[in-house]
DNA sequence: CCGTACTACTTTGCATGACTACATAGTGAG
DNA sequence: CTCACTATGTAGTCATGCAAAGTAGTACGG
């Protein structure tokens, strides 16, 4: 499990939080993770077990593209993914969806 | 499906809405859609299919208790539900959990 | 070389839960 | 009796997050 969340709140904002991970260029996958730890002080911290599969399904979706080189630090090689055309179409859309979804909420996590 | 919110997005937030919902008093499952509706703009409408399958497994938690009325006007009885002592608490969880998921999603919902 | 450690990626199997579609039933009107 | 409307219920399907384990590449100590 993660730290923080629960794992139903995960869904459907982790394809956005990868697609806006490589909004800035391209990362492999364990620094992404790193990145998002980050980025949101700790609060979503995913494994590899979740984090892999769902860079290849959105790469299987043509919304990122995956290369790989060689590591500029010794160990194995890694995949670098950036962000596709299409990709930086999508994550505009998800973007306006999670901005939508934040709203929507908002009168529910106002006062008790 | 609904119409504005992709699924995923309602996975983790349904069983807040509805305890959210029934905070300021019972209500009925249809009457908790429209309630639900009124609120987020219309952002959020889910169907029975999926309303009815929450709530008992919210009352299987006991976090919530139904007790069937005669309907008032007119039509099939309704089973209106009460949030019970473990739901208030549970609901301030979530509400805190929401709270924070939003905090952290912040960062990426800024700028382009 | 060999063993260990670290990094990086991959995969299997499972559990959860929203959705579609359909089913059941109470009530009142005509 | 039938139709329409309301209200609750459920079976089956599908997507997906997660734990756990596996496979490699590189470097280093001995």
């Amino acid at each position: 499990m993660q730290s923080s969340t629960d794992g139903n709140l995960l869904r459907g904002t982790l394809d956005f939080l990868l697609l806006a991970s490589l909004e800035h260029g391209p990362l492999y996958g364990l620094r992404i993770i790193q990145d998002v730890q980050q980025r949101t002080g700790g609060h979503f911290n995913f494994k590899e077990g979740t984090l892999y599969p769902a860079l290849h399904r959105l790469e299987k979706r043509n919304l990122i593209q995956g290369e790989t080189r060689p590591s500029d630090t010794g160990g194995p090689p890694r995949k670098y993914y950036h962000l596709t055309p299409t990709g930086q179409t999508e994550l505009t859309r998800q973007r306006e969806e999670q901005r939508a979804h934040a709203r929507a909420l908002r009168p529910y996590l106002e006062l008790a």
